[in-house]
DNA sequence: AGCTGATATCAGTCAAGATTGATGTGATGG
DNA sequence: CCATCACATCAATCTTGACTGATATCAGCT
């Protein structure tokens, strides 16, 4: 039998919130064009060719790095017509930049404790 | 008279406190090895050889990649006779972590500013 | 001084991923 | 219904960066 009949509209991100996803989000913030494309939508939802414009990247390049985000979870997809609403999720960004809070801490409360060689 | 002679020790990260800093962390925490160095450092200070042997890679690689956290200021080192210890800088982590949330909380403010073709 | 262990650097190799042109698909407008 | 626009996918190329063996350096030991 099979329960993989899940995300089949746009797009499942397979809803990951663990602590594996600050790392799945720091690489995908690695790439300059993704970079920019998460600041471009934090002023709000904007379709591909907003995008490719903002960008001046080509459309395939931008289309590749949206899909990356989108199955990362970091953007969801919603088509209108002939155009792609792509719209940041500020969640993932968020629990992504917790742990790096909490690592920070952890290495704080760590700080004098040098293991010997 | 001269002030810089700040960082002549060991190395000087030149302290990037900015959102350029955000998207230089993001980049360094994308590389799987970097980012268990890190987790390794968050339990506190420890010289290479502690960091080649949890890690298994080569003693190069880990080399390699500290000094990558190193440019960053991620990480500072400490020379302490043969061996070399090597501290994160909790402070730099936090930075990076603050930026995205405050991406996060922007992006979260204009969730229904959707621009127009 | 000579030896050994701990690190850093270098040059070469190789693989992952970014970019691009071509092409396919669905929606809109005449 | 045909032409066009917005977008996604594909195959190929190309660039970046990670890994490695060899080697240099420096500290401690005998």
């Amino acid at each position: 039998m099979s329960t993989d009949v899940l995300e089949t509209d746009t797009d499942g991100p397979a809803d990951m919130a663990g602590p594996a996803n600050a790392w799945t989000v720091a690489g995908l913030l690695a790439d300059p064009l993704r970079r920019r494309l998460v600041e471009l939508l934090s002023d709000g939802p904007a379709c591909t060719c907003h995008l490719v414009t903002d960008t001046g990247a080509k459309q395939p390049t931008v289309s590749h790095h949206l899909r990356a985000l989108r199955e990362a979870g970091l953007v969801t997809a919603e088509p209108r017509g002939r155009f792609t609403y792509y719209r940041l999720v500020p969640e993932q960004l968020r629990a992504a930049a917790e742990h790096l809070l909490s690592l920070a801490e952890r290495a704080r409360a760590n700080d004098d404790r040098s293991r010997e060689c």
